[in-house]
DNA sequence: GCTTCGAAGTTTAGGTCTGAAGTCTTCAAG
DNA sequence: CTTGAAGACTTCAGACCTAAACTTCGAAGC
């Protein structure tokens, strides 16, 4: 009850975001029967995904393109030779609309970062490829990425990683189960 | 009449988001040095959140709020008595901009979630309340994220979770360290 | 061959957010 | 007083998304 009285005498500091345990501790008065153990590891999930896609946009910004943007290039890198997919394949893996993948499209190729033909074999179909900007732009993304994400697990040894890395798959797999559609109407990075 | 077998033949394996393992695969190909323990850290933090937040969309779709409504009741309970914030103080503590949090309050206002009026003692500054029935969704809310929420861990031993809990915790001091500043422009649950 | 259906993209209308430019209130100094 | 500066909120313009209507092409049935 400290915190009650130092709070009063200092009242005028700027209110930030309570810290994870503040809620924690807040959840608890306003709830009783909510396992902390489980709140824990939910919101820290939940800020730790919030912190690293400031980074990444921090990142990718340096670059002069968006967190979006950059989404794209990794679906069409990682969908392998010949680089190349149709916005509803390319809506599908990001988890939007077509709608929305049109407009995307549209900005990056007026910024040079992918191209957009029709198939000449079906010309309802469209192909969208990259660029050689559009791939030296995911290539240095990439780079930052990786020292960003280091940093991040610096502190974990390899057996913790290994371990961080088994749990995180088994909840993920389970969450899977339960949404076996493609959920991901989010932007989100990964 | 025909739909049974239409249906039977009409396999449509529509292209899919690649699964956690095939997108590491994909990042050694085309990237080596990356180190896949890492990846695998990051990608299903990534898409557990995503997956996470698709399971509160879609709970809070059932009270007819959005997750954005709900974190606004969420951040006054957890404010404690009174109950009470100014719009400032709730843009800081859920990560928008001012301007979004008055198109917010707005809305919250015409669904009978929120209270808005003046302070008094200082007419520049407005005060935000939670109503019963925002109260009520709140608490509602909450319960069906706890029932998510266990069943997301429910592989996990007593310990597990606690190792779990601390590890995530490390890396988010890490982050908050390296970004001193209030990050946080994205939408999100916690 | 024509017609109809379905699939792939695009367009349009509307919602929510950001960043920048107000508006209004308070407070301190002249 | 009154004037200027700072703070709190709102308004406005622009960006990007979703849902739904629309357009076009290709394929199957008659």
């Amino acid at each position: 009850m400290v915190s009650a009285i130092l709070r009063l005498m200092a009242d005028t500091p700027g209110p930030a975001e309570p810290s994870l345990e503040e809620q924690i501790a807040a959840y608890q008065r306003e709830f009783q029967g909510l396992d902390p153990q489980v709140e824990r590891v939910v919101s820290a999930l939940s800020r730790l995904n919030r912190r690293m896609n400031v980074a990444y946009g921090r990142q990718t910004a340096e670059l002069g393109i968006s967190n979006a943007e950059w989404e794209v290039l990794k679906a069409l890198v990682l969908a392998g030779e010949p680089y190349r997919l149709g916005p509803g394949d390319l809506a599908r893996r990001l988890g939007l609309t077509p709608a929305a993948m049109t407009h995307r499209i549209d900005r990056m190729v007026a910024e040079g970062l992918v191209t957009r033909e029709r198939d000449e074999s079906n010309r309802v179909r469209v192909i969208v490829g990259i660029t050689e900007e559009g791939r030296a732009k995911w290539l240095e993304g990439l780079r930052m990425a990786t020292v960003f994400e280091e940093e991040l697990l610096q502190d974990l040894s390899g057996d913790e990683r290994t371990q961080l890395g088994a749990m995180l798959t088994r909840l993920l797999r389970r969450v899977e189960e339960a949404q076996p559609d493609a959920g991901g109407r989010l932007t989100d990075l990964d």
